[in-house]
DNA sequence: ACCTGAACACCGTTCAAGT
DNA sequence: ACCTGAACACCGTTCAAGT
């Protein structure tokens, strides 16, 4: 006689997501996790064949997001930009775990369409790839010093990274001594 | 009567970053580093308060020698970025934990100072610091995303890390239309 | 078919006891 | 003054047994 499911792979996978927010990678215990679900450890290995799984799921949930975010913000620089900041403030954990070793980076694809997309406007389409790099590599490094606490020589960040932002802009532009 | 020490502070560190490198922060553990300096786990807590103070003793070692790294080869962007680079590709682990939560933030203020110093050049006085979170936000957002393997669609890395490079210089560099 | 208690290996940490 | 064994709490994981 089936035992009635007490638990979903995406409750748990919730579950994770605020376990992580609010106790860092540490507080996404199979334990907690289980708890948070109603249900005990070993049950979760139903779904997930161990912990790094469960985490790998919960990062490309949060990539998922990310990608709709950014697709609903249309292919402008600035626009993306922002709103790949307003990410990162909002779900800091989940934004550095995005950038660790538990990536799926397959699901990092899609939330980087966007950005290419932005690039390929701002370049054309020979150097779009490498642009998309620059301009992602920046944001994520930024936004990365930014949560860890790494800008401490004072100045402003927000006006930081919004010079930055026009400082990539204009080595990307096509310029007119050529 | 005194027992004579058995191990130090700096052996402590040195053990700490060959195990880092070679099994990642699992396998720095404080059992593993205790067996690696010839003692048992109880007496590292002697020379640190805890698991966590010793994971950034050697972060700082670490940026201790990325600092001394930078010094040595100038002023020049192109030579920092590839210095930058090649301790990157050299102590992958290292450098991925130098940006994690644990990083000793005083100690970053001295590797970066190479580059305040090549930003300073560039831009002037007034934006250096701005220029320089431009110059080391994308490198570390660029390493680090080419270390954890997210650059897979396709490309020259090498190609887009130089692309990238002259298009910051020249997003930097006072620009003649003004 | 899913869930559980019990068990195991491993880890960080404390502490009284050794020298 | 430094080191140790023993102990504790906690974690990931397995598995036989329950329904």
């Amino acid at each position: 006689m089936p035992t009635r499911e007490r638990t979903s792979t995406n409750e748990i996978i919730t579950a994770g997501r605020e376990l992580l927010e609010d106790g860092g990678p540490a507080g996404l215990t199979m334990q907690a996790v289980a708890s948070r679900v109603g249900v005990r450890a070993p049950s979760l290995y139903k779904r997930f064949r161990d912990r790094d799984a469960l985490v790998s799921a919960v990062a490309a949930a949060a990539v998922d997001d990310l990608g709709a975010r950014l697709e609903s913000v249309g292919s402008g620089l600035p626009r993306l930009a922002d709103a790949y900041r307003a990410f990162a403030h909002e779900h800091p954990e989940a934004f550095r775990l995005i950038f660790t070793a538990s990536a799926p980076v397959e699901a990092l694809d899609r939330a980087a369409a966007p950005v290419l997309r932005a690039a390929r406007e701002l370049v054309g389409d020979d150097r779009a790839l490498d642009a998309a790099r620059l301009i992602t590599a920046w944001a994520t490094g930024f936004l990365q010093m930014e949560l860890t606490g790494a800008f401490r020589l004072g100045g402003d960040v927000d006006e930081a990274f919004d010079y930055g932002l026009d400082a990539l802009v204009r080595g990307l532009a096509p310029w007119p001594d050529a």
